[in-house]
DNA sequence: AATAGCATCAACCGCATACAG
DNA sequence: ACTGTATGCGGTTGATGCTAT
Protein backbone atom coordinates (compact mmCIF):
# COMPACT_ATOMS: atom_id res chain seq x y z
CA UNK A 1 0.00 0.00 0.00
CA UNK A 2 2.86 2.53 0.28
CA UNK A 3 2.25 3.10 3.59
CA UNK A 4 5.33 3.40 6.18
CA UNK A 5 5.87 1.85 9.18
CA UNK A 6 8.19 1.65 12.05
CA UNK A 7 8.99 4.35 14.34
CA UNK A 8 7.88 7.59 14.03
CA UNK A 9 9.74 10.91 12.76
CA UNK A 10 9.63 14.72 14.66
CA UNK A 11 8.46 15.48 10.97
CA UNK A 12 5.53 13.07 11.12
CA UNK A 13 4.65 13.98 14.59
CA UNK A 14 4.59 17.53 13.86
CA UNK A 15 1.89 16.88 11.30
CA UNK A 16 -0.36 14.71 13.22
CA UNK A 17 -0.01 17.11 15.76
CA UNK A 18 -1.01 20.09 14.55
CA UNK A 19 -3.43 18.18 11.98
CA UNK A 20 -5.30 17.14 15.30
CA UNK A 21 -5.21 20.74 17.06
CA UNK A 22 -7.03 22.17 13.79
CA UNK A 23 -9.32 19.71 13.12
CA UNK A 24 -9.57 17.00 15.83
CA UNK A 25 -9.46 13.29 15.40
CA UNK A 26 -12.92 12.16 14.11
CA UNK A 27 -12.21 9.54 11.24
CA UNK A 28 -8.59 7.96 11.93
CA UNK A 29 -9.03 6.12 8.57
CA UNK A 30 -9.11 9.63 6.50
CA UNK A 31 -7.01 11.83 8.81
CA UNK A 32 -3.19 10.38 7.36
CA UNK A 33 -4.59 11.19 3.95
CA UNK A 34 -5.64 14.58 5.09
CA UNK A 35 -2.89 15.56 7.12
CA UNK A 36 -0.50 14.66 4.58
CA UNK A 37 0.73 11.25 6.28
CA UNK A 38 1.73 8.00 4.76
CA UNK A 39 0.82 6.01 7.22
CA UNK A 40 -2.41 3.90 8.31
CA UNK A 41 -4.71 5.01 10.97
CA UNK A 42 -4.23 2.49 13.06
CA UNK A 43 -0.48 4.02 13.25
CA UNK A 44 -1.53 7.37 13.41
CA UNK A 45 -4.18 6.72 16.34
CA UNK A 46 -1.63 5.02 18.26
CA UNK A 47 0.94 7.28 17.92
CA UNK A 48 -1.27 9.96 19.54
CA UNK A 49 -3.29 8.34 22.08
CA UNK A 50 0.34 6.55 23.25
CA UNK A 51 2.44 9.73 22.94
CA UNK A 52 1.32 12.59 21.47
CA UNK A 53 -1.77 13.70 23.16
CA UNK A 54 -1.32 16.79 25.21
CA UNK A 55 -2.14 15.30 28.98
CA UNK A 56 0.33 12.41 28.93
CA UNK A 57 2.42 11.52 31.90
CA UNK A 58 5.80 10.89 30.86
CA UNK A 59 8.88 9.56 32.97
CA UNK A 60 8.99 6.97 35.75
CA UNK A 61 6.38 5.72 37.76
CA UNK A 62 5.66 6.51 41.40
CA UNK A 63 5.28 3.97 44.31
CA UNK A 64 1.50 4.86 44.41
CA UNK A 65 0.66 4.33 40.18
CA UNK A 66 2.65 1.28 40.90
CA UNK A 67 0.56 0.30 43.97
CA UNK A 68 -2.22 1.20 42.14
CA UNK A 69 -1.09 -1.00 39.03
CA UNK A 70 -0.54 -4.24 41.50
CA UNK A 71 -3.56 -3.69 43.21
CA UNK A 72 -5.28 -3.27 39.94
CA UNK A 73 -3.92 -5.92 37.84
CA UNK A 74 -4.74 -8.56 40.77
CA UNK A 75 -8.29 -7.82 40.81
CA UNK A 76 -8.96 -7.34 36.78
CA UNK A 77 -6.16 -9.32 35.18
CA UNK A 78 -4.88 -7.78 32.10
CA UNK A 79 -7.67 -5.51 31.24
CA UNK A 80 -4.86 -3.03 30.70
CA UNK A 81 -7.26 -0.28 29.34
CA UNK A 82 -9.45 -0.39 32.53
CA UNK A 83 -5.99 -0.18 34.81
CA UNK A 84 -5.15 3.09 32.61
CA UNK A 85 -8.09 4.27 33.16
CA UNK A 86 -7.76 4.88 36.68
CA UNK A 87 -4.22 6.18 35.97
CA UNK A 88 -4.65 9.90 34.44
CA UNK A 89 -1.85 10.30 31.88
CA UNK A 90 -0.87 6.81 31.62
CA UNK A 91 -1.67 4.62 28.53
CA UNK A 92 -2.61 0.94 28.48
CA UNK A 93 0.40 0.21 26.37
CA UNK A 94 2.69 1.99 29.49
CA UNK A 95 1.23 0.13 31.87
CA UNK A 96 1.43 -3.19 30.17
CA UNK A 97 4.94 -2.89 28.92
CA UNK A 98 5.71 -1.81 32.88
CA UNK A 99 4.11 -4.57 34.23
CA UNK A 100 6.06 -7.18 32.10
CA UNK A 101 9.04 -5.17 32.90
CA UNK A 102 9.19 -4.38 35.91
CA UNK A 103 6.14 -5.31 38.40
CA UNK A 104 5.93 -8.74 36.73
CA UNK A 105 9.01 -10.00 38.28
CA UNK A 106 8.89 -7.88 41.19
CA UNK A 107 5.76 -9.87 42.24
CA UNK A 108 7.64 -13.05 41.50
CA UNK A 109 10.46 -12.25 44.04
CA UNK A 110 8.00 -11.29 46.51
CA UNK A 111 5.68 -14.17 46.52
CA UNK A 112 8.83 -16.71 46.44
CA UNK A 113 10.00 -14.93 49.33
CA UNK A 114 6.45 -15.45 50.61
CA UNK A 115 6.39 -19.09 49.87
CA UNK A 116 9.43 -19.46 52.21
CA UNK A 117 8.06 -17.74 54.79
CA UNK A 118 4.42 -18.83 55.04
CA UNK A 119 1.77 -16.12 54.81
CA UNK A 120 2.87 -12.57 56.45
CA UNK A 121 -0.77 -11.34 55.34
CA UNK A 122 -3.64 -13.43 57.54
CA UNK A 123 -5.02 -16.22 55.29
CA UNK A 124 -8.17 -15.65 53.18
CA UNK A 125 -10.86 -17.77 53.37
CA UNK A 126 -13.82 -18.04 50.64
CA UNK A 127 -17.28 -17.52 52.13
CA UNK A 128 -19.57 -20.48 51.54
CA UNK A 129 -23.35 -20.89 50.90
CA UNK A 130 -24.95 -22.98 52.43
CA UNK A 131 -28.95 -23.68 52.26
CA UNK A 132 -30.56 -23.18 55.03
CA UNK A 133 -34.74 -24.06 53.87
CA UNK A 134 -35.97 -23.74 50.72
CA UNK A 135 -36.40 -20.55 51.11
CA UNK A 136 -33.05 -19.07 52.33
CA UNK A 137 -29.14 -19.16 52.13
CA UNK A 138 -26.94 -18.38 54.08
CA UNK A 139 -23.35 -17.17 53.71
CA UNK A 140 -20.83 -18.03 56.14
CA UNK A 141 -16.80 -17.21 56.48
CA UNK A 142 -14.43 -18.45 58.14
CA UNK A 143 -12.89 -15.10 58.98
CA UNK A 144 -13.05 -14.65 62.43
CA UNK A 145 -13.69 -10.68 62.04
CA UNK A 146 -17.42 -11.54 60.31
CA UNK A 147 -19.62 -12.43 61.86
CA UNK A 148 -22.48 -14.55 60.97
CA UNK A 149 -24.89 -13.89 58.80
CA UNK A 150 -28.69 -13.54 58.92
CA UNK A 151 -31.82 -14.75 56.30
CA UNK A 152 -35.33 -12.81 55.43
CA UNK A 153 -37.54 -14.03 52.67
CA UNK A 154 -39.41 -11.57 51.91
CA UNK A 155 -38.28 -9.22 48.79
CA UNK A 156 -39.70 -7.01 45.87
CA UNK A 157 -36.57 -6.92 43.51
CA UNK A 158 -37.41 -9.93 41.98
CA UNK A 159 -36.77 -8.56 38.93
CA UNK A 160 -33.87 -6.66 39.25
CA UNK A 161 -31.01 -8.02 37.54
CA UNK A 162 -28.54 -5.73 39.92
CA UNK A 163 -29.15 -3.12 42.21
CA UNK A 164 -27.63 -1.25 44.72
CA UNK A 165 -29.34 -0.39 48.30
CA UNK A 166 -27.97 1.22 51.73
CA UNK A 167 -29.23 -0.15 55.03
CA UNK A 168 -27.82 0.66 58.23
CA UNK A 169 -24.17 1.37 56.82
CA UNK A 170 -23.96 -1.88 54.42
CA UNK A 171 -24.24 -1.96 50.55
CA UNK A 172 -26.60 -3.98 49.11
CA UNK A 173 -26.52 -5.66 46.44
CA UNK A 174 -28.74 -7.70 44.53
CA UNK A 175 -28.65 -10.53 42.16
CA UNK A 176 -30.86 -13.04 40.35
CA UNK A 177 -29.87 -16.57 41.01
CA UNK A 178 -31.91 -19.39 39.16
CA UNK A 179 -30.34 -22.53 39.70
CA UNK A 180 -28.06 -24.54 41.67
CA UNK A 181 -25.39 -23.89 39.42
CA UNK A 182 -25.92 -20.23 39.83
CA UNK A 183 -24.93 -20.74 43.94
CA UNK A 184 -22.07 -22.59 43.21
CA UNK A 185 -20.92 -19.90 41.18
CA UNK A 186 -21.94 -17.37 43.95
CA UNK A 187 -19.27 -18.80 45.46
CA UNK A 188 -16.85 -17.70 43.03
CA UNK A 189 -17.95 -14.09 42.87
CA UNK A 190 -17.96 -13.46 46.49
CA UNK A 191 -15.16 -11.58 47.85
CA UNK A 192 -12.65 -13.29 49.64
CA UNK A 193 -12.23 -11.84 53.57
CA UNK A 194 -9.59 -11.80 56.02
CA UNK A 195 -9.25 -9.93 59.29
CA UNK A 196 -7.70 -6.67 57.11
CA UNK A 197 -10.30 -6.80 54.66
CA UNK A 198 -11.85 -3.86 56.26
CA UNK A 199 -8.80 -2.50 57.36
CA UNK A 200 -6.70 -1.20 54.28
CA UNK A 201 -6.24 1.55 51.87
CA UNK A 202 -7.27 4.28 54.07
CA UNK A 203 -11.16 2.32 55.26
CA UNK A 204 -10.22 2.44 58.52
CA UNK A 205 -11.49 6.07 59.44
CA UNK A 206 -14.83 4.84 58.35
CA UNK A 207 -14.84 1.23 59.29
CA UNK A 208 -17.75 0.19 61.18
CA UNK A 209 -16.78 -0.83 64.29
CA UNK A 210 -18.47 -4.27 64.08
CA UNK A 211 -18.04 -6.26 60.26
CA UNK A 212 -20.93 -8.04 58.67
CA UNK A 213 -21.45 -9.69 55.58
CA UNK A 214 -24.25 -10.69 54.80
CA UNK A 215 -26.08 -12.97 52.35
CA UNK A 216 -29.65 -13.95 51.64
CA UNK A 217 -31.29 -15.97 49.64
CA UNK A 218 -35.15 -15.09 48.82
CA UNK A 219 -37.17 -17.51 48.02
CA UNK A 220 -34.39 -19.22 45.67
CA UNK A 221 -34.20 -16.55 43.15
CA UNK A 222 -32.63 -13.63 44.71
CA UNK A 223 -29.38 -13.36 47.02
CA UNK A 224 -28.80 -10.27 48.34
CA UNK A 225 -25.35 -9.28 49.65
CA UNK A 226 -24.46 -7.03 52.58
CA UNK A 227 -21.43 -5.31 52.71
CA UNK A 228 -20.22 -2.53 55.73
CA UNK A 229 -19.56 0.41 53.34
CA UNK A 230 -20.10 3.86 54.67
CA UNK A 231 -19.26 6.16 51.42
CA UNK A 232 -22.35 4.41 49.53
CA UNK A 233 -23.49 7.93 48.23
CA UNK A 234 -20.46 8.73 46.63
CA UNK A 235 -20.01 5.42 45.20
CA UNK A 236 -23.47 5.20 43.60
CA UNK A 237 -22.78 9.29 42.32
CA UNK A 238 -19.51 7.99 41.17
CA UNK A 239 -20.40 4.86 39.67
CA UNK A 240 -24.71 4.73 38.76
CA UNK A 241 -23.58 4.51 35.00
CA UNK A 242 -21.57 1.52 35.39
CA UNK A 243 -24.01 -0.88 37.12
CA UNK A 244 -24.22 -2.38 33.78
CA UNK A 245 -20.90 -3.75 33.91
CA UNK A 246 -20.87 -6.33 36.72
CA UNK A 247 -16.48 -6.05 36.82
CA UNK A 248 -16.24 -2.30 37.12
CA UNK A 249 -19.24 -2.65 39.84
CA UNK A 250 -17.01 -4.82 41.48
CA UNK A 251 -13.93 -3.27 41.51
CA UNK A 252 -14.64 0.05 42.85
CA UNK A 253 -16.55 -1.37 45.66
CA UNK A 254 -12.86 -3.59 46.43
CA UNK A 255 -10.55 -0.25 45.41
CA UNK A 256 -12.03 1.15 48.37
CA UNK A 257 -12.10 -1.70 50.57
CA UNK A 258 -8.35 -2.11 49.07
CA UNK A 259 -8.91 -5.68 48.97
CA UNK A 260 -8.14 -7.40 45.83
CA UNK A 261 -10.39 -10.26 44.03
CA UNK A 262 -10.61 -11.78 39.99
CA UNK A 263 -14.34 -11.65 39.41
CA UNK A 264 -16.27 -12.66 36.08
CA UNK A 265 -18.43 -10.11 34.80
CA UNK A 266 -22.44 -10.72 35.43
C1' DA B 1 37.22 -2.47 22.34
C1' DA B 2 34.18 -6.08 20.84
C1' DT B 3 30.23 -8.66 21.43
C1' DA B 4 26.66 -11.47 23.35
C1' DG B 5 22.77 -11.38 26.13
C1' DC B 6 19.28 -8.88 28.38
C1' DA B 7 15.97 -5.05 29.19
C1' DT B 8 13.06 -1.63 27.57
C1' DC B 9 9.47 0.39 25.02
C1' DA B 10 7.34 2.07 20.74
C1' DA B 11 4.87 0.11 17.29
C1' DC B 12 2.50 -3.54 14.92
C1' DC B 13 -0.91 -7.23 14.36
C1' DG B 14 -5.02 -9.77 14.83
C1' DC B 15 -9.21 -10.14 17.02
C1' DA B 16 -13.43 -8.36 19.30
C1' DT B 17 -16.88 -5.08 19.63
C1' DA B 18 -19.81 -1.22 18.38
C1' DC B 19 -22.33 0.94 15.14
C1' DA B 20 -24.37 2.44 10.85
C1' DG B 21 -26.60 1.31 6.67
C1' DA C 1 -30.69 -10.13 10.59
C1' DC C 2 -26.79 -9.28 8.02
C1' DT C 3 -22.69 -6.90 6.35
C1' DG C 4 -19.06 -3.58 6.21
C1' DT C 5 -16.40 -0.17 8.58
C1' DA C 6 -14.24 2.10 12.47
C1' DT C 7 -12.34 1.77 16.74
C1' DG C 8 -10.37 -0.31 20.85
C1' DC C 9 -7.87 -3.84 23.18
C1' DG C 10 -4.29 -7.11 24.46
C1' DG C 11 -0.49 -9.96 22.84
C1' DT C 12 3.66 -9.83 20.42
C1' DT C 13 7.59 -8.08 17.87
C1' DG C 14 11.68 -5.68 16.78
C1' DA C 15 14.86 -1.80 17.18
C1' DT C 16 17.65 0.26 20.40
C1' DG C 17 20.25 0.90 24.53
C1' DC C 18 22.57 -1.06 28.43
C1' DT C 19 25.47 -4.29 30.96
C1' DA C 20 28.51 -8.00 31.75
C1' DT C 21 32.17 -10.62 30.10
Amino acid sequence: MGLKKGPWTPEEDQLLISYIHQHGHGNWRALPKQAGLLRCGKSCRLRWINYLRPDIKRGNFTVEEEETIYKLHDMLGNRWSAIAAKLPGRTDNEIKNVWHTHLKKRLQKTNQGMNTNTKTRGSKSRPSIKRSDSNSSTVTTQSSSVSACTTSNSSDFSSSILTVGESNNHMEIHMPIKSEEDIDSLEEILPEIDESFWSEAGMEENSPSTTTTTTTMINDQLPVHQYPFDSIESFQQDYSSNFDDGMDFWYDIFIKTGDSIELPPF
